[in-house]
DNA sequence: TATGTTCTGTACAGTTATGTATTGTTATGA
DNA sequence: TCATAACAATACATAACTGTACAGAACATA
C-alpha cells in the first residue's frame, strides 16, 4: 500500500529557488520551473507562499542573513588583532563562498529600488568592515580607500570571475594577496 | 496629412535589447518589451530577426566585439612601454565602461554553454594580456598571477560594484592603484 | 509615376506563466 | 479515533510571450 507522496517543504521550494536565482537570475525564478525541478505540481508552492513576491522577499531576506552578517557581524573575528582578523575573513570568504550570490543580486538591484537599497547596505557594510581593519594597518586616506574597495571587489567576485580555479591555486593566490595587502 | 509611422531600425532594437540584457540579464530580453519600450507593435522584430534566438546571437557578437578587442587587441596600446601600457589600459576600461555588461554576459554564461565559452575566452584573453604587462614590468610566477587576477576582477567590476563612486573619486583612486600595482 | 524595399499594424495559434478553487491524502497530536 | 494541519493533484481563468500570416503605408530610386 502506502502510495508514498513526495511531500517537499517550505525550505525545500526556497532552496530551488536559490539555485535558480544563483544560475539565471530573478527572472528565471518561475513557480512552474520549480515545480517542476522538485518533480510536484505547482499547487503545494501556494499553500507556503502567497504568491511569487513573496518568494522573492524570502530570498532578499535569507541572502542578507546567510551571505554578509557571517563575516562582518563576527565577533570571534573583531577579538583578532588585525592582521590575523584580515586573513581569517578572506578565508571564511572562500570557504562560505560569499559571493555565491553576488551576481544575481547585483543585477536584480538594477531593477528592483527595495533589492538596490539592500544590496547598497551590504557593499557599505562590507566597506566600513575592512576600511576599519586596513585603518588599524596603519592606512589612511585615499590609500585607505583603494585598499578596502581593491579587496571587497575582489573577494565578493573571485568565485564568479575566475570559477575555473582549482582551490590549490585559490589557497596559494589568497596567501600572496594578504602579504600584498598588508605590505606598505 | 503624413501619417507619420515610427520606424524602427534593427539598430534601434539591439540598442533597447543590450538595454534590456544589461537591467535584468537575458531572460528579461523580451520582444514584447522592448516592443512596448519603442513605442511599437512586435511585428518589425521579425522583419528584422528569424526569432529571439538571433537576437541573442547578435548581442554575443556585439560584446564580444565591442566590449573585448578594444583594449587586448590595441596596436597602438601595445607600442607603449608596460607601464604607460598598463595605465592607458585602466584608463580605457574606465572610460569606455568596458564592465558594462559584463555582470548580464556571466551570468548568461551559467545556463548556456556556448555564452559559457565566450565568456571564458574573453577572461583568459585579458588575463593574457595583463599577465604580458605585468612580467614586462618584472613580475614572476604566483606573484605574477596573483596581480594580473587583481587587475582583471577589479577593473572589470569596479563600475558594477560601486556604481555610486564619483567621477572625481575614481580618478583618485585610480592612480593611486596605478602605483599600488606596479610597485614591487 | 511606377516599383521594389523596408517597415508597420492587426489577427491568429500555440506555449508558458500566474493565481484560484476544489478536493484528496498523509501525518500528527488530543 | 477523530480533528486538524500540512501537504498533494487537477482543473480552470487569465495574462504574457513567441512566432506566422497578411495587407498596407512610407520611402528610395529609376
Amino acid at each position: 500500500m502506502t502510495n508514498k507522496i513526495n511531500r517537499v517543504s517550505k525550505d525545500q521550494w526556497l532552496a530551488k529557488a536559490l539555485e535558480a536565482l544563483e544560475e539565471g537570475g530573478i527572472e528565471a525564478v518561475k513557480v512552474g520551473r520549480l515545480a517542476k525541478a522538485l518533480g510536484i505540481s505547482r499547487s503545494g508552492f501556494y499553500w507556503h507562499f502567497k504568491n511569487r513576491q513573496e518568494l522573492f522577499d524570502h530570498l532578499l531576506d535569507y541572502w542578507t542573513r546567510e551571505y554578509t552578517g557571517i563575516v562582518t557581524d563576527n565577533p570571534d573575528l573583531m577579538k583578532l588583532d588585525p592582521k590575523k582578523q584580515l586573513l581569517a575573513s578572506m578565508e571564511m570568504i572562500r570557504d562560505n563562498h560569499l559571493g555565491k550570490f553576488d551576481l544575481a543580486m547585483t543585477l536584480w538591484a538594477k531593477t528592483d529600488s527595495n533589492i538596490r537599497k539592500v544590496v547598497n547596505e551590504v557593499v557599505k557594510m562590507r566597506l566600513d568592515y575592512l576600511r576599519a581593519i586596513f585603518a588599524e594597518l596603519g592606512f589612511k586616506g585615499d590609500e585607505l580607500e583603494m585598499r578596502t574597495r581593491l579587496f571587497v571587489c575582489y573577494h565578493a567576485w573571485e568565485d564568479t570571475v575566475f570559477p575555473d580555479l582549482s582551490d590549490q591555486q585559490r589557497s596559494k593566490l589568497l596567501k600572496l594577496r594578504y602579504q600584498y595587502l598588508i605590505q606598505k
